[in-house]
RNA sequence: GCGCCUGUAGCUCAGUUGGAUAGAGCAACGGACUUCUAAUCCGUAGGUCGUAGGUUCGAAUCCUAUCAGGCGCGCCA
C-alpha cells in the first residue's frame, strides 16, 4: 500500500499496479469517455456510440506524455473538423490539475496530455521498493510455457550460430518468466536416424585408421578433429577390440559413445555460456516408449495419414501446408516429421499452454508441416509459435570468417566465448532482431572502448553503484522511500530518465507478447546513454541534502532497472569496473 | 518457378497492431578529467525509407506489382 501522504493516493490505491503507464492509460481513457459524455449531455456532440480509440505514448516528448486519436476517430462520423472536436473534448475535461498539467491539440487533431511531474515522481517509489521484483508482471497468469531451443544434432560442437539461438531462447524464457509465465526450457536431442549413423561410421573409420587399418572415410562423414579425439578415446578404453567385430556389430557402440561425448561437450559449452535447461528430451525415448507408432496409428485411424507408393503420408495439405508430407519412408524408416509429431503432441499433453520453438532460419520451410500436424492432432495452432533466427556472420576486424569445416575451429561457440567472454557474446547476440542477419565482430566484442555496447551498459551500472557507495561513505541517511520528498527532481533530464524507468513493465509485456527479446538491449543502451549524459552534467551528491536524497533515489531506481534488464539478458552487472 | 526473411544516413542498424518535422551508434572533425570512475560526455553532418502504383484525413508501416540480396522448396535433417 502507498501509505504516504501524497495527494495522488486516490488514483493509485495500491501497489498491485504493476504497470504505472498502463494504469494511467486506463485512467485517461475513462477521463476522455466522461468528457465525451458531458459534451453529449450538453448537446455539443451527437453520437450514439463511442468508437474504439487509443491512448498511446507519443514518440517524441514535445507531443506530451500521452496522446489520443479520439477526436480524429469520431470527427468523420460527426462530419466535423477533428481539431474542433478535439477542442470540445478538451473543454470538457476539468478537475484533474493534480494529474494533468496541460492538454494540447496538435497536428491533424491529436489531443496531447502532459502529466504533472509529480505523477512521474510517485512512480519512482514503486521501483525502489519493488527492487528486483520491479517489472514482474502477472499477464502470464502462471500459464505453462515451453521454450525449446538449440536442439542441435549431437554430431559436432556448437558454433556461433547455435549460440545466437541459445541466447535468444534463454533470454526469451527469462522475459516470459518476468511476465508471469511458468516457463520450461528444453533441448530436443535428435539422437536417432541417418545422421547418428553417419556419426558412428565416421568415428569407426577413424578408429580403424588410427589403428593402422586401411579404411576409406565416407564422403558425407564428419571430418572435424573431434572425431579423431573420440576415436582415440575409444582406443584408450577398448583397445583394438572392434577390429575383431563386424561393422554392423560395432556401430551401435560407436554411435552411442560418440553422441554421448559430443552431447556432454554441448552441455558443458552451454553451461559455460550461462544456459541451463530444465530438460534434455531424447528423440530416441519417443521411439522406445512407442509413442511414434502410437500417434501414427491414431492419425491413420482418423485418415489424416494415408499410404501411397508404399510410404505413409501426412495429409498436411488439408491443414494449410502446400503438399502432403512423408512420415514413413518406403524403406520402413520413419522421417523426422514422425517423431516431431509425437514430440509436439507430448508437449501439449504435458500441459503447456504455449509452445515456442527457436529454430535456425534455414528450417522455416518446416514450420507449415509442424503447424499442420498440430492442427491434425486437434490442438490450437495459435498456441504454437516459432522464432526464426537468422545467420551469424562472424568477423574479425571487418573480415568475414567463413563457417566452412576447415575454419570450424574458430567459429566454435566455446572458442568464441573463451576469447571475448560470455557477457559480450550474449549481449551482441541480442542486439538485432532475430530475423535479421547478425554481424559479430570478434575484435569489436573484445574491445574495451566506447565502441563496445556491453561495457557501455555495464559501466553505467558500475557508476551507479559507486555513487551509492559514495553516499554511504558520506554518511548520507536515506529515509524510507515512501516518505522522501521527490519534488527536488525538476530537471527535464531527470524527468526523462524517470519516464524511461517507468516504461520497463510495458517493455516486458511487449517483448513477451510479440516475442521480440532483442528490444531489451536497445532499452539498456538508451537508458545508459541518458545516465552517462546526466552523470557528466550534474552531480548526485551535493551540499543540498534534499536534492541529494531525491537524486539518490532516482539513481537507485535506475540501477534497479539496469540490473533487472541485465539479469534478463544473463549478463553480469558489475559493481565496479 | 513457388514460399519465407531482408532492403531506411558512407557503415551497422532502430522505428512496421497506420499517426505529427523518419531516429541511434560507428566512422570524420573540434572540445571537456582539481569533481560521485574519461570504459564517459559535449558540439558539428548526413535521407527520392529499393522502385512504381493503390487504400485514406494521414503510409517507412497496410495492399498490389516490380527490382536486389539471403534462405528454403527430398521417401534429408
Amino acid at each position: 500500500m502507498i501509505n504516504c501522504n501524497c495527494q495522488y493516493i486516490k488514483y493509485f490505491p495500491c501497489l498491485l499496479i504493476n504497470d504505472w503507464i498502463d494504469y494511467m492509460r486506463e485512467v485517461l481513457q475513462n477521463i476522455l469517455r466522461s468528457a465525451l459524455n458531458k459534451a453529449r449531455d450538453s448537446g455539443d456532440i451527437e453520437l450514439s456510440e463511442v468508437p474504439s480509440f487509443t491512448v498511446e505514448k507519443p514518440r517524441e516528448a514535445r507531443f506530451g506524455d500521452f496522446y489520443t486519436n479520439l477526436a480524429m476517430v469520431i470527427a468523420s462520423r460527426l462530419t466535423r473538423k477533428p481539431r474542433d472536436v478535439a477542442n470540445l473534448i478538451k473543454n470538457n475535461i476539468n478537475g484533474y490539475s493534480n494529474l494533468i498539467s496541460k492538454i494540447e491539440i496538435a497536428g491533424p487533431g491529436f489531443i496531447n496530455f502532459f502529466m504533472t511531474p509529480d505523477f512521474w515522481l510517485e512512480g519512482l517509489r514503486d521501483v525502489v521498493s519493488k527492487d528486483s521484483g520491479y517489472g514482474s508482471l502477472g499477464i502470464g497468469r502462471n500459464e505453462k510455457v515451453l521454450v525449446e531451443f538449440v536442439s542441435a544434432n549431437p554430431t559436432g560442437p556448437l558454433h556461433v550460430g547455435h549460440g545466437r539461438g541459445a541466447v535468444i531462447g534463454d533470454v526469451l524464457s527469462n522475459i516470459l518468466k518476468k511476465a508471469g509465465y511458468d516457463v520450461d526450457k528444453e533441448y530436443y536431442i535428435n539422437d536417432v536416424g541417418l545422421q547418428m549413423e553417419t556419426l558412428g561410421i565416421s568415428t569407426l573409420i577413424r578408429y580403424k585408421q588410427i589403428l593402422g587399418e586401411n579404411a576409406e572415410f565416407p564422403e558425407n562423414g564428419y571430418k572435424g578433429d573431434y572425431i579423431n579425439d573420440i576415436a582415440r578415446d575409444i582406443i584408450l578404453k577398448k583397445g583394438n577390440y572392434f577390429l575383431q567385430t563386424t561393422d554392423k556389430e560395432s556401430l551401435p557402440f560407436f554411435i552411442d559413445f560418440s553422441a554421448g561425448v559430443i552431447l556432454n561437450g554441448i552441455k558443458k559449452d552451454l553451461e559455460n555460456f550461462g544456459i541451463v535447461f530444465n530438460r534434455w528430451y531424447s528423440e530416441k525415448s519417443l521411439y522406445e516408449k512407442g509413442m511414434v507408432d502410437e500417434i501414427i496409428k491414431w492419425l491413420k485411424e482418423r485418415e489424416f495419414i494415408y499410404e501411397k507408393d508404399s510410404a505413409l503420408w501426412l495429409k498436411a495439405s488439408a491443414f494449410g501446408d502446400e503438399k502432403d508430407r512423408v512420415v514413413r519412408r518406403g524403406t520402413g524408416y520413419y522421417t523426422y516429421l514422425a517423431s516431431d509429431i509425437a514430440y509436439h503432441k507430448e508437449k501439449y499433453e504435458r500441459g503447456f499452454k504455449k509452445v515456442i520453438n527457436v529454430w535456425g532460419a534455414d528450417h522455416h520451410g518446416y514450420i507449415p508441416r509442424i503447424r499442420s500436424a498440430i492442427k491434425a492432432l486437434g490442438f490450437d495452432n495459435k498456441t504454437f509459435s516459432v522464432l526464426l533466427v537468422q545467420l551469424v556472420n562472424l568477423k574479425r576486424g571487418g573480415e568475414v570468417i567463413s563457417m566452412s569445416t576447415r575454419s570450424g575451429e574458430f567459429t566454435e561457440l566455446s572458442h568464441v566465448v573463451k576469447e571475448v567472454g560470455k557477457d559480450a557474446v550474449r549481449f551482441f547476440c541480442m542486439m538485432r532482431s532475430s530475423d535479421s542477419h547478425l554481424d559479430f565482430d570478434l575484435n569489436l566484442a573484445k574491445e574495451q572502448s566506447s565502441e563496445n555496447p556491453v561495457y557501455y551498459v555495464q559501466y553505467a551500472h558500475a557508476r551507479i553503484c559507486n555513487i551509492l557507495k559514495q553516499a554511504e561513505v558520506c554518511k548520507i541517511k536515506i529515509p524510507d522511500v515512501l516518505s522522501i520528498n521527490l519534488q527536488p527532481l525538476k530537471l527535464s533530464e531527470e524527468l526523462s530518465i524517470i519516464k524511461k524507468i517507468l516504461i520497463f513493465p510495458e517493455l516486458i509485456e511487449k517483448m513477451a507478447v510479440s516475442l521480440e527479446p532483442h528490444l531489451i538491449t536497445h532499452y539498456l543502451l538508451d537508458l545508459s546513454g541518458d545516465f552517462h549524459s546526466y552523470y557528466n552534467k550534474y552531480r548526485v551528491i551535493s551540499d543540498d541534502n534534499d536534492l541529494t536524497i531525491a537524486r539518490l533515489i532516482m539513481v537507485k531506481a535506475l540501477g534497479v532497472v539496469i540490473k533487472n534488464s541485465l539479469n534478463i539478458l544473463g549478463v553480469t552487472a558489475p559493481e565496479e569496473m
